[in-house]
DNA sequence: GCTAAGCCTAAAGCAACTACAAGGTCTTAA
DNA sequence: TTAAGACCTTGTAGTTGCTTTAGGCTTAGC
């Protein structure tokens, strides 16, 4: 299949699916007379996994882990279990950030409801106050 | 000050500090003789505005904005109230999709708890079986 | 006088794409 | 026959928010 094939086949544009050629996690395929790439299932699958990957958020590095993983499936898994272990972490992490996030910006949010002069506008007077190290609504003391 | 004490006493890389003048974030500073910036109270309260609005994830051209509001301070302040519900939504769609990413990888972890050979490892096994397009733990179908 | 720390500029690098630009090729329809 | 438009090629630059590197002053302390 060629190149367009392929991205609608896995949702991926052409454009991407050349840059993971480039950066060595797609293998290179084949080429028509004309110079046009031409994909095997083999590739199909490989990409599957890769969007895979990416839609669980690992990074492009992680996912030239787990390939070489596979194609050197006696290894030890222990490994597979570690990445997947930080990865947790690193999104839990994230997870805890954003709701704090959440939080602020909801508190900092209540400060204003209606519409009025930016002068006495609770928001800017409240995100100011911090400049000046006072405690604001959205970052507790 | 100098970019060094204004960097301590805001807790800012003085690289950063220089990266948020050269994107007219920060106003220049004076220069002392000896061609080194020199920085008031003014620029110390800008800073910590900056980096509280970036520790709620604001970006730096909605800070840009802000910033625009505090000068002009009689404009209305709908926008800054809407400024800030699109923040919170953005902070709201990412919340849900790292909820659910924590989630996948979670049931994808319980899939390997004790290490043995990559060839057996439900980890790797259920990664590959999204490339099949088949149903897979993290992914429902 | 010497060394280390701090400052200066300018440019490149990071992730993970995305979007051109400028051209070649293939199919189809008027 | 020819023109449109859909697809392909390579290469480069832009995105966000910094961080790093390179190479060169200035200042402080011993």
């Amino acid at each position: 299949m060629r190149i367009g094939e392929l991205g609608q086949a896995t949702g991926v544009d052409v454009e991407t699916i050349r840059f993971y050629e480039k950066s060595g996690l797609l293998a290179e395929p084949a080429r028509l007379a004309n110079g046009y790439r031409s994909y095997s299932n083999a590739h199909l699958e490989r990409l599957s996994f890769i969007r895979h990957c990416r839609a669980l958020d690992i990074s492009l590095a992680d996912i030239t882990r787990l390939v070489a993983f596979m194609t050197r499936p006696s290894t030890d898994c222990g490994d597979i279990n570690n990445l997947i272990d930080q990865q947790i972490s690193k999104v839990r992490a994230r997870l805890a950030s954003m709701q704090a996030l959440e939080k602020q910006l909801s508190t900092l949010r209540s400060r204003c409801n209606e519409s009025h002069n930016g002068l006495e506008c609770g928001i800017l007077h409240e995100l100011v106050a911090a400049a000046h190290g006072e405690a604001c609504a959205c970052h507790a003391k």
